[in-house]
Order: structure tokens, then C-alpha cells, then sequence
DNA sequence: ACCAAAATCACCCTAAAGTATGAGGGCTTT
DNA sequence: AAAGCCCTCATACTTTAGGGTGATTTTGGT
């Protein structure tokens, strides 16, 4: 803010500065031509410059800055994942659904997952079938790529 | 320039004009009632509150407003693509392998990719074996994931 | 022009994936 | 208590995927 205060101002700065020395010049030729008959307009002025000067410092100091929120883009290669549960919600599968799911992006066959997850072939398959129809796809391939996109895995 | 420079510096021209126009009150009202003791630093105390009113109302009005700024980072997913063609070589992967992988991590069936590449079902499939075997998977969910770890497909 | 690699295709077979339907038990909500 | 959802499992069937082998044609490079 130092160099870019006067940057900023220096129009209100001159003024001050330029008013400053007018005053000073009129004393001047007060005091050398004229009887001090105009003291209290010159002390009135300086006051009023000096607490122009001070409102202004006041307000400058005291104004909450407004904060400007840029978007800058970042290309980051691996992004913390944050699960989107309202999707999740939304497209109405449930906790075992997406873990198969998850599975399936894994690479897991379907009898991979029954054996990691203690439970039949064909409750994965049934499992499998509800989460292609709640993601509208045809193949599992189609179902991780379109979970990807919609967080709902990483 | 005449009515840029009002434009410009009207604040400056008002602010003066203001001041002269104050004296001038107060030179009125002293001369036509009140002949006070301490009219002076009442005056002074009326001028200072003023003109610090002036001051704030100055800053805020010309002053452009102070901004933080914040730099938000928006993650983005990978737009470019960066296409590592070493590792391609180095895997042994033809052309069109990576075509039919690259169609495969779409989600597209196998008859899918035959007819978009206007080939038949038993080539992809050879193609397809070829690249699992390359990338050493056993499963088209294994080599998309796998591909895309390696920055053959996006 | 020749060789090697790549691309194409076919056939057969098995494994895996996916569809459809039904059914029973557990849990929560109404 | 009934309704609804979830999880489980089963059976039967169709489709797709994948492995293996072999063959022909294109293509790219020395």
C-alpha cells in the first residue's frame, strides 16, 4: 500500500499539498502587506485541511477491504476426492450398490467381488444389474466411467 | 478537456467551493449575531467534524475500494491430456490396439467398436486379447483402469 | 523387393457378464 | 400391522467377453 497509496491519491495529495502552500502564501502576504484581520479564515482552513486529511486516513484505515474472490484454475493431476453423497441419493443406490460399484472400477469380476464381499455370485449380479439401471448403462465398463464423472467414486 | 476536467476533479472543485461557501457562513453568522468567547474553537470543532465527514465521504467516494484478493484454486479435471507415447513403445502397442482401448475405456461392447471401426467382431476381439495381454490384465475394466494410470487414454 | 509387424478375419470353446423373475428375511416408516 | 426398501439368493436364459489357433492381406522400413 506505501507506494501505491500515493499512486492512488496523489490528485487528493496535490490538492492538499497545493492549497497547503496557497495558505501559506496568503500568511505570507498577510504578514507582510495586510494587517492580521484574516487569521481565523486561514486557521479555519487549515483545520478543515488538516481534518479533510484525517477523515480521509480514517476512512482509507478503517474501510474493511472487499474481498474479490478470484477463480483460478489449477490443473491438478490426482484431486482429493470428495464423495457426492446427494447424487448418490439422488440416483436412489444404496451403501451395498455402491460398493460393488466401487469394486467393478476396480477391476473385480463379479465372482471376485461375491468372494470379497462373503456373499453369492448372484447377489452380485443382482447388485450389479440395479446399479446399471440406476446409472442407465448397459455394461460395467459404461457404469465406472459414468461414476467417475458423478463422484461417486474416485 | 473543460468538462473532463470537472469530470476529473469535481470532487476537488465542490470540496473548495464547499469550503468558501462555509467561510463565508460563518463570517455571516459571526458578523450578524453572536460575538462569543469562545466562538472560535466552537467554529474550529464545527469545521474539523465537517471536514472529516468530508474526508470520509471523499476517501469512500474516490478511492477505489480495497480489495484482497483471493486466489480460489478450482480443481479441473486433467483437461490436457498429455499422451506418453514411451510408454506406449515401450508396452509394445500398436496403433490401432490403443484405438480399440481407447474406445473400450468409452464403455463400448466389443460389436460396438467393430462397427464403429468397420471391422468385424473377431478383430477386436484379437485386438483386444493383444492389449490385455500388453498390459498384462485379464479384464477390459483391468486395462482401461490401467490405461488411464499409464496416460494412454485421458 | 523383401521381411516383419500389423491388421484383418474365421472358428471353436469356455468363462464371465447381464437379464428376468421370484422369493424370503430384516429393517424402517407410516 | 402393512407397506416399502434393502439385502440376500436362486434358477434359467441370453449375450458378451476372452482364450487359443490359424490364416490372409496391408503396410512400413532397410
Amino acid at each position: 500500500m506505501p507506494q501505491g497509496f500515493f499512486g492512488k491519491y496523489h490528485s487528493i495529495i496535490l490538492y492538499g499539498l497545493s492549497l497547503g502552500a496557497l495558505l501559506v502564501l496568503m500568511k505570507w502576504l498577510e504578514w507582510r502587506f495586510i494587517i492580521i484581520d484574516y487569521a481565523f479564515e486561514i486557521y479555519a482552513g487549515l483545520i478543515a485541511l488538516l481534518f479533510t486529511g484525517l477523515g480521509i486516513w480514517l476512512a482509507l484505515k478503517l474501510a474493511q477491504p472487499k474481498t474479490i474472490t478470484i477463480e483460478k484454475q489449477v490443473l491438478v493431476a490426482n484431486t482429493e476426492f470428495v464423495f457426492d453423497e446427494n447424487c448418490l441419493n439422488q440416483l436412489g443406490m444404496s451403501r451395498r450398490e455402491l460398493e460393488v460399484l466401487q469394486l467393478m472400477a476396480d477391476g473385480l469380476s463379479n465372482q471376485q467381488i461375491a468372494e470379497k464381499l462373503f456373499v453369492s455370485l448372484n447377489t452380485i449380479k443382482t447388485h450389479s444389474s440395479k446399479v446399471f439401471e440406476k446409472l442407465e448403462v448397459q455394461r460395467r465398463t459404461q457404469a465406472v466411467e459414468k461414476a467417475k464423472r458423478l463422484s461417486l467414486i474416485p
